[in-house]
DNA sequence: AACGATTTGTTCGTATGTATC
DNA sequence: TGATACATACGAACAAATCGT
């Protein structure tokens, strides 16, 4: 008698799913049928598949039932580059070798004041102006992830203009940079945290608005040749479709394609 | 009337959530209070709190009463290292660094038929044995990360027979590999997903039984001079106390300690 | 196009259990 | 021990989505 019912009636539906009993993409007993079998009632067992659904495990589809979760193949981004690199070139090219078609939107261009995180992050006071570069990324026209880089505004002041204007800098900003204001990336630090969509994110990625689906968020911090931060790039992806590698020192070529995800032993 | 009552109810305790009229550990209403206020009955508002839950905006405890989630601040793993580190080793000095006090628990060894996924990363036969090494690591006596490193048995046949063996490696078993077979970790990648936790898991890092808080995990395939794989480690991470960090090439000190996370503007 | 059957979604009422103070 | 607050469970009704006739 320890555990409550619903979760007794959670745990006999995950082990049938784990087990694979009932496979991906198959449609799990009705709730009607859940009743007769558990003999509870129907608040109950909508209460074990709410938990399943928060398990990632089922989904369910009004008017139609509920379903084993089937995942959907991931994409999978890489992390480092060359240090010279690692601009919104790689995002392309990154994209092509998996043989999908990317799409960018336009860039929504604002001016905004930085608040402490970013101020300190960006090495500018907390207030300050700093341009910020928005862009939506697609792959195959799925919503892929939200990009939003950040650049003291000194930068565009300091003859670097086309960073506060509303068009895509082609070659990319870095190179951009580098010819007119001479500034090198020499390095720059990926912070990754993970935590739940806000409302944009929930509406953009069209996730569930329960938020089971996190998202991860990551932080570019990218520097020139003196040490100074000149962006600061955050790019929310949602975690039920993406996966980040990060190679070091010699890695042989990756031959180890996630396969299908069928345990097919 | 478009959305559901429960959902408008969410939304508001939203509002006043990200507005900061609740601030992060405060009591919201009690149940009884919202129904009054919403005048919804009972159920619904438990099911709007529900929802907050379920985004981490709030979490409930038993007797007491509905609180407004208190983000608790978050351990950062460094991803990357000199190649030719990358051991065990590093594990400590991260954490020491951040002045917390690591601890290990005994390795638990095991031999293992490798599944398709881990023959394919460690480059041998699916089905054949490898060396299993599970590892439950803390830090400041909270759960923190369990690890497990795979080995081909191949290794430990041709002379590092101290991976067969139940015993902590002194120095780290890169080192040990290094020494024993004259294998030189060369290089390494790094796979990061975020999933739901498994039972275990959740028993282990005392995680909401629902699910709600996902997990890191990440893959690490280590090469050596000859671009083959020398090891797989494992390595799972709750979201909700873990922060990770790549950095490449020239990266100056990292001074934007993470704050306590009040947005004290 | 209309309708009915099926299935999940939302909302209410009520009762009882368990944890905390 | 009692009061308070959240957790579990049942029953009921209607709404909304889907599918087939």
């Amino acid at each position: 008698m320890a555990s409550p019912m619903y979760r007794q009636i959670a745990e006999g539906l995950r082990d049938e799913i784990e087990s694979g009993v009932l496979e991906p993409g198959q449609q799990l007993p009705t709730e009607s049928d859940l009743q007769d079998r558990y003999s509870a009632s129907r608040n109950t067992v909508r209460e074990a598949i709410r938990m399943l659904m928060s398990l990632g495990l089922v989904e369910t589809r009004p008017g139609q039932g509920t379903f084993v979760t089937k995942k959907m193949d991931p994409f999978v981004t890489t992390l480092v580059a060359d240090p010279r690199t690692g601009d919104s070139d790689t995002y392309n090219f990154q994209v092509s070798e998996q043989k999908r078609k990317p799409s960018l939107s336009d860039v929504q261009l604002e001016m905004q004041k930085a608040d402490a995180q970013l101020a300190a992050r960006l090495g500018v006071r907390e207030g300050s102006r700093v341009i910020s570069r928005h862009q939506e990324r697609f792959i195959d026209d799925t919503p892929w992830s939200l990009q939003t880089s950040f650049y003291p505004r000194s930068l565009a002041e300091q003859g670097a203009e086309l960073l506060a204007d509303d068009d895509d800098i082609a070659g990319g900003a870095v190179k951009y940079l580098a010819q007119t204001l001479g500034l090198q990336q020499v390095g720059y630090r990926d912070l990754i945290t993970v935590r739940a969509p806000n409302a944009a994110e929930v509406t953009f990625f069209n996730l569930p608005p329960d938020g089971r689906v996190a998202v991860y968020e990551i932080v570019r911090t990218a520097y020139d040749q003196t040490g100074t931060a000149m962006r600061v790039t955050v790019t929310v992806y949602p975690t039920d479709r993406n996966e980040f590698t990060v190679e070091i020192g010699a890695v042989p070529n990756d031959l180890s394609q996630p396969g299908k995800g069928d345990p097919s032993s």
